[in-house]
DNA sequence: GAGTGGTCTAGACCACCCC
DNA sequence: GGGTGGTCTAGACCACTCG
């Protein structure tokens, strides 16, 4: 498939593993549909079963596909488990750890920012919905949330009425625009509450509250969503693994 | 090796891991010294080179081994690097990541709090010792932390002179006390600058400041510290990629 | 029972490191 | 050159799922 001596060489199964993520990106398999076997990817890729099963393992560590002995492997899909655990670090004091109740504030198009270029990768004048809401947990306000998103790939959001925009909106966008988030990265920090996110959250300004500043790429490492997340941390903590 | 119709089955390379782990954990191999070959512990272990590599390579995903093609298997060091990218989260706005200068205030021991109790699993009337002090980046300081570990794991610690507890902490308790920390989990709140704090950091009493709780166990999952971190995320941030 | 992924083996060859 | 881990193969058997 590729000879050794090629100065850009890459094992086998690295180059079926990018070959198998261009497919998913490319949607050829939606999220929750079954992949071919091990056994039918060897054959179409003219390679063993053991070098498919490790690009397909790698896959699985990166949450792209999921694996089930006895039933197949399938592209992952943005499961209520997977937000939770995956996405959602904010845990009660008492280390329940439980999906938020959204409500939507506003949900309008503009014009993106010099900061919401910057984080999209978009070009002057591009334009960027953008959604409002607090999240409960526990019946009680704990995070006031700002979120941009490009206009081009998701067309018609603003327009779409406020109820229709779910709480799992990862999920939502996967299944209504094909779009797929596949990985995030977030920044801590410590910050005052302004004015409005105090009476949101029913705290006093200038508490402290916990902000988490996230983008999100999809499966192609582009950039899908930005936002910004204001945490009343008095009852709940954000849980990180260091391993 | 075992029955695979016994009810508690695991896989073969599982058992090498937990064998591997507990010899690890037993100081067999200290940290930075070579395991032996894949080989060498097939034939030990009686079973297939296949299964050792997958042993180890999970150990080596764990962070509890290193491996290097040409050079051997090597129990996990703590290196600078990781220090760095394992267990420091705090990057500057240019993104850069360095790890903090520290200046330790005090050093003692004495009898465990319920708080300390509790994170380190030590019974009433248990002794801890505690460290004090204010880390730096870029010469200016940013950390105030606090730490606690069981003086049973670390005798005379106190008594070191302060200029001997170096910055890279970890690697000081390996070193010079056999005690390799493996895992770690950070709980992540807002909270308002205390005076003390405030002073040490040069920020003004209540503003808001990043606070880490840090839980650290060694490789048999035992806690080892608990310290407390207050950041002044003023020009730093904390780093979580979610993947 | 047929098909899937999971484990385990044995052996070949390659890339890398050090002597 | 000899030893190490990394890749790749081929084949056996097991555990699980579903019809």
């Amino acid at each position: 498939m590729n000879d050794a001596a090629s100065p850009n060489y890459q094992p086998l199964y690295q180059q079926i593993k990018t070959l198998l993520v261009s497919r998913l990106a490319a949607n050829e398999w939606p999220p929750g549909t079954a992949l071919p076997s091990e056994i039918a990817l060897a054959q179409a890729y003219n390679v063993s079963q053991g070098t498919v099963r490790k690009a397909l393992n790698e896959l699985e560590i990166e949450h792209m596909v999921e694996r089930r002995q006895g039933r197949g492997t399938f592209a992952a899909r943005h499961s209520q488990q997977r937000s939770l655990f995956q996405f959602f670090h904010l845990l009660s004091d008492d280390n329940v750890r439980e999906l938020p109740v959204s409500r939507v504030l506003s949900c309008a198009t503009g014009e993106a920012s010099a900061c919401e270029r910057r984080a999209l990768n978009l070009t002057a004048g591009a334009s960027v919905t953008r959604i409002r809401r607090v999240r409960d947990l526990n019946q009680r306000p704990v995070i006031s949330e700002s979120l941009s998103v490009p206009t081009a790939m998701f067309p018609g959001l603003a327009e779409r009425a406020l109820e229709e925009v779910p709480n799992t909106l990862y999920e939502f966008f996967e299944t209504q625009y094909g779009v797929v988030v596949a990985h995030a990265s977030e920044r801590l920090r410590a910050a005052a509450a302004s004015e409005t996110d105090a009476e949101l959250l029913g705290v006093s300004a200038g508490a402290p509250l916990l902000a988490i500043e996230r983008r999100a790429l999809n499966l192609e490492n582009r950039p899908v969503e930005w936002r910004l997340s204001y945490c009343d941390t008095a009852h709940h903590f954000y849980l990180n693994e260091l391993d």
